[in-house]
DNA sequence: TGGAATGTTCGGCT
DNA sequence: AAGCCGAACATTCC
């Protein structure tokens, strides 16, 4: 569900009500939820007040006092304040006047804490904050574009959503070849994607089946989408009824017209 | 009922 | 060795 821009959402509305608070307590209700984290999570946040949130393509990051919260949404994921605890609530975090929930139902989310930053170091640069190099990397690269777009080594923070909807206004086959896209349209396409990212941070993300932000709102993007999830539709530019076929093991969404 | 779902990781092959 | 691809993870929803 969330990718750059739900994240970024999420971060903004998360900062002003927790920085500067305390945990005073914590709650896992599932351990997979922490199944990547080296050092126990309850014991590591209790007491720590949050001296900042971050974020690196689709990870969350907590600045404590002394250490690291890093939260990762997965497909499901979501962190509400002040609601009802569900089945799929995985997580509570009491802070000094408010309270935290992380429901996840399909728990491909995670939660970890650590001494220092390690999670995010094999990711590549956040995608608002790419240039040139990553172009000269992807003219390298022999596989289809749109798998090495949801390469988080590459850059981070462009998931399945995205990817399509760069691409369509890139004019650029989902399908096609890293290597046998010209410089100039692959420059062009790194544009075009921090300009598709930042967008949809204006529009607060894409609600396409459950993402809300911490306070259960929807974005609005998915309105504004030109491919994801409109197979069958006609085409914006050019009325041609838009294709959905499997790249790189995802449902991929192009004009057949418009993206050679 | 089977298939697909907005993500990441791991193992195997080239 | 690096890159590419498919499978696996767990659950809900259509």
């Amino acid at each position: 569900m969330p990718e750059l821009p739900e994240v970024e959402t999420i971060v903004r509305a998360l900062t002003p009500r927790i920085r500067g608070r305390h945990i005073l307590s914590a709650e896992i209700l599932h351990q997979r939820i922490v199944r990547y984290s080296k050092l126990d999570v309850v014991a590591g946040i209790t007491g720590q007040k949050v001296e900042n949130v971050r974020r690196h393509g689709k990870f969350i990051l907590i600045d404590l006092s002394q250490g690291l919260l890093t939260i990762h949404l997965g497909m499901t994921g979501q962190l509400l304040f002040n609601t009802q605890r569900t089945p799929w609530t995985r997580a509570i975090f009491n802070l000094d006047d408010t309270q935290l929930l992380y429901d996840d139902p399909r728990m491909f989310g995670s939660i970890e804490f650590s001494t220092a930053e390690y999670r995010t170091r094999s990711l590549g640069p956040d995608a608002l904050s790419i240039n040139e190099d990553v172009s000269t990397k992807l003219r390298k690269r022999r596989a289809p574009i749109k798998s090495l777009l949801l390469n988080q080594r590459i850059f981070a923070g462009v998931g399945n959503i995205y990817a399509d909807e760069a691409l369509f206004r890139a004019g650029i086959y989902p399908g096609r070849r890293a290597d046998r896209i010209s410089n100039a349209r692959t420059a062009r396409l790194i544009e075009i994607i921090q300009e598709v990212l930042t967008e949809a941070v204006d529009y607060r993300g894409s609600s396409v089946s459950d993402y809300v932000d911490t306070e259960g709102r929807k974005g609005s993007f998915q309105n504004r989408h030109n491919v994801y999830s409109r197979d069958g539709q006609p085409c914006t530019t050019c009325g041609t009824p838009i294709r959905k076929t499997v790249i790189g093991q995802r449902g991929t969404h192009y004009c057949p017209n418009c993206q050679k």
